[in-house]
DNA sequence: TATTGTTATACTCTATAACTATA
DNA sequence: TATAGTTATAGAGTATAACAATA
C-alpha cells in the first residue's frame, strides 16, 4: 500500500486563495466563510427590497408558524436578548406584519400573530430567498445542498442551556 | 406504495422548540443557529483566556499558514475591509504576535509574519479549538462533523467576486 | 492615475441596567 | 419575590470617506 506524503490539504480561502492552514478544520470559521455567502444573498433579495432586517425576517417568520407565540420564546429560538426582540416586534408591527395581544391568563405575556400582509410576506419571500440560495450556492449539488441544512440543524440543537438568550 | 402524507417537517428550533416552520431549508438561518454553538466554544476558550476576538485570531491563523501575506490579501479571504485588517494587526502586532515588513520590489505592501510567540499560540489554540468544537457539537458523528466542514467549506467558495471585501 | 495602507468617523447589531406591570 | 416586557444606554463589529505613500 502506498501512503500518502503528510503534507497539509491544499485548501483555500475563497476568493483570496490564501491556504486555510490551520483554520480548515475549525467549523465556526468555516460557518463564517459560507456566512458570507448567504449573507450576500438575503441582502440583495430581501434586505435591499423590503424593510427586512435579518433578525426582523426570521422572527417574523417563526411568528407565522408558531401563533400566539411570546417575545420570551423568541429571544431564546433566536439566541438574542429580549430588548431587541421588542425593537423588532416594534418595526414589525409598524409596518403592519404582525400583531401584540396580552395575554387573557396571563396579562404579562404578549402573544404575536402575522397579520394578513405579514403572512403573505412571509410565504412569499421565504419561497424566494430558499430558491435564491440553492442558485447562489451553485457549488453545492442539490444532494449536499440538503445534507448541509441538515448537518447544520443537528449541529445547532447542541446549544447549551441559555436562561433568555446568548 | 405508500405515499407520506404532506406534512411539514417537524423541526423545532434549538432551546426553545418552536416550530422551524419556513426557515428550516433557509441555509443563512442554519448557519446563524449553528454559529450560536461555535460563538459558545471560540469565547469560552480563546477570547476570554487570551485577548483575541474572532477575526483577530482567524487573522493571525492565516498569516501564520501564508508567510508574508499582505494586509490586502487578508481582506480579500475574510470579507472585510482594509481598515478592520489594519486594526487587527495594530493590536496583534501591539501583543508581539506578529510583525510588518515593507516589501522590498514595492514598498506599498506590508509582509506579515507570525513572531515566535504568535506562531506557538496559534498552534496550541487552534489544537484546543477543534478539541473543544468537536467535544461541544456532540450531536454530531465524528464523520457528521467532518462532513458538515467540507460541505461549508464547498459552500464558501460560491462567494461572488467583491473588489476588496463582502 | 491606480493601489496599499492608515486614520477618522458613522452606522448596525446586540448586550446590560433600570424600570413597569403582573403574577 | 419572580417573571414578561420595555426603555435607555453602552459596547462590539464593521462600514465609508478622506488621506498619505508608492507605483
Amino acid at each position: 500500500m502506498t501512503k500518502k506524503p503528510p503534507v497539509a490539504a491544499p485548501e483555500r480561502t475563497p476568493y483570496a486563495r490564501l491556504s486555510e492552514a490551520g483554520m480548515h478544520p475549525i467549523l465556526g470559521y468555516q460557518l463564517a466563510q459560507a456566512g458570507v455567502v448567504t449573507t450576500q444573498v438575503f441582502d440583495g433579495l430581501v434586505r435591499s427590497r423590503h424593510e427586512l432586517r435579518r433578525g426582523e425576517f426570521t422572527l417574523l417568520t417563526l411568528v407565522h408558524g408558531n401563533p400566539g407565540v411570546t417575545a420570551r420564546q423568541l429571544a431564546r429560538a433566536l439566541g438574542v436578548k429580549p430588548p431587541n426582540v421588542a425593537l423588532w416586534v416594534d418595526r414589525l408591527q409598524a409596518l403592519g406584519l404582525l400583531t401584540r395581544e396580552r395575554g387573557d391568563s396571563d396579562a404579562r405575556v404578549q402573544h404575536l400573530r402575522t397579520t394578513a400582509r405579514g403572512a403573505a410576506l412571509v410565504d412569499r419571500l421565504v419561497k424566494d430567498l430558499v430558491a435564491a440560495e440553492r442558485a447562489a450556492l451553485s457549488t453545492l449539488s442539490p444532494a449536499e445542498h440538503a445534507m448541509l441544512v441538515e448537518l447544520l440543524h443537528k449541529a445547532a440543537l447542541a446549544r447549551g442551556r441559555m436562561d433568555s438568550g446568548p
